[in-house]
DNA sequence: AAAGATATTCTCATAATATGAGAAAAAATC
DNA sequence: GATTTTTTCTCATATTATGAGAATATCTTT
């Protein structure tokens, strides 16, 4: 077995070795992170520079990712179907609910968020458009991972294993396999303190036309606001919304369709 | 002089193959549009899917750009300075004005629109982030081009020429040259119909902490309710909300420092 | 079911190009 | 002016990308 397309792969390489906790880097780090020449580390920078794929700051000499990235996700989110459909839902949500409304999405193996709209209230949980969480852990993920084949959860947990992120998180394979049944049966996920301490969140899955899963919509907030005696309404909320976004996109089942 | 990256470029030409106009396309497409081998393209195609850089549409079998550009973009967008250092002014002066509000950097030889605030009236100009224009008709993005280095504009005007966008743009190198000189002289920028028929604009220039131009600031709508004698007043605003973001980002000259 | 169209994968010999060490220049910093 | 850091350059060689075409799979239509 040879290698291919090693080039294309440095290439990525580099480009996945931006993130929250290094949004830019300096060739040398760069080429120490990956271990690769220093020359060659250069070489490719060059032409992501030209290409605006990176960019470079004059002060500091360090790269980051470039213009041409930002416009292309842009169209991304204006392609994502899910991601239009859903947007006036969120909004409306976000409206009665009061608290801090995600629109999550599969990413390789983790969740992705697309879209978030901010509680009004001083308090809330806060999350970026772009960030990844582990699926295993918290509501909006655990709904995912819920509907998910059994063959991509069995790869998931070996491949990557079931980290602790905080006091609550999920971490025997058989109990997370009963949750997810658990969540199927019940149409929805709940989470207290699984990703991060103090927080909740409430999560329904949208479907798309052909009942696949496409999204994760969920409610989240500061655990006392959402794991109290207010918990059923946020639930019957999130649940209603994610039906209404399955519909607009075209999932049948369990709607009513009047001819 | 020989060829050298020619599978990074080839790369960078599929996934810039996507734009507004084709979101998606098939591998025979992309392989006509690049004359490059089906098979060849398939490779790179396959490479991409792996990464995430592109996805693909199990009913249509037709590619898009993928989660892993989103991601990315998002991280272009939450480490761009002057985006987030403008949003609350973006915000006020969405309010204030009634009209669209539209943030611009300069991206190769075009304005990438970075940030929208729409209008909340029925009749409105409305642009998406990640848009992206030619620099040298309409406020948005004349602002921009009148910061730059003459070799910069020469280029560009040799480059890629002065395109007719609509009844108004300027298409005479001269008169541009003197347009942009008129705005630097004034401090602002204004559109009639440069770009897209009966729309009008006015555009303010962001400096940073060096004094170099890193941002245009525009308010744009029906051109009646720009270019009327209401006029002046968004003239006035949207130098003002220009100048506050230029002094946030550390700009120094014609500020009123108080120590 | 069969035929036709379309989409996808595979193989392999060869040409083409990516590679990286190290030297050296350029720029920033002390 | 000295020192550190960043950047560019060269070049011989091994490595790998290449693409035609055949084969297979998948979907569509009759």
């Amino acid at each position: 077995m040879s290698k291919s397309f090693t080039s294309l792969e440095k290439t990525i390489d580099i480009l996945c070795s931006f993130d929250m906790e290094h949004q830019d880097r300096s060739a040398y780090e760069i080429s120490k992170h990956l271990n690769m020449p220093l020359s060659t580390t250069y070489k490719y920078l060059d032409m992501l520079l030209r290409k605006g794929f990176v960019s470079k700051d004059p002060d500091t000499k360090r790269f980051s990712l470039g213009l041409t990235i930002f416009k292309m996700g842009n169209l991304v989110a204006a392609k994502m179907t899910v991601l239009n459909i859903a947007a006036p839902h969120i909004y409306s949500l976000s409206k009665r609910s009061g608290e801090t409304v995600i629109l999550t999405v599969v990413h390789g193996w983790e969740a992705l968020c697309v879209e978030e709209i901010e509680s009004p209230k001083m308090v809330k949980l806060t999350i970026k458009r772009g960030a990844t969480i582990p699926l295993h852990a918290g509501a909006s993920q655990k709904i995912l991972l819920a509907y998910q084949d059994d063959a991509f959860i069995d790869d998931m947990i070996k491949g990557r294993g079931l980290a602790v992120l905080n006091e609550n998180t999920i971490t025997d394979p058989a109990e997370l396999e009963k949750e997810l049944k658990s969540i199927r049966d019940q149409g929805y996920a709940m989470s207290d303190s699984e990703v991060d301490s103090g927080a909740g969140a409430v999560a329904a899955p949208i479907f798309d036309h052909r009942g696949k899963l496409v999204s994760g919509l969920t409610i989240a907030g500061p655990r006392d606001r959402i794991c109290d005696n207010n918990r059923q309404k946020l639930i019957d909320m999130v649940i209603e919304s994610a039906k209404r976004i399955s519909s607009d996109l075209g999932y049948m089942k369990g709607t009513m369709t009047v001819w």
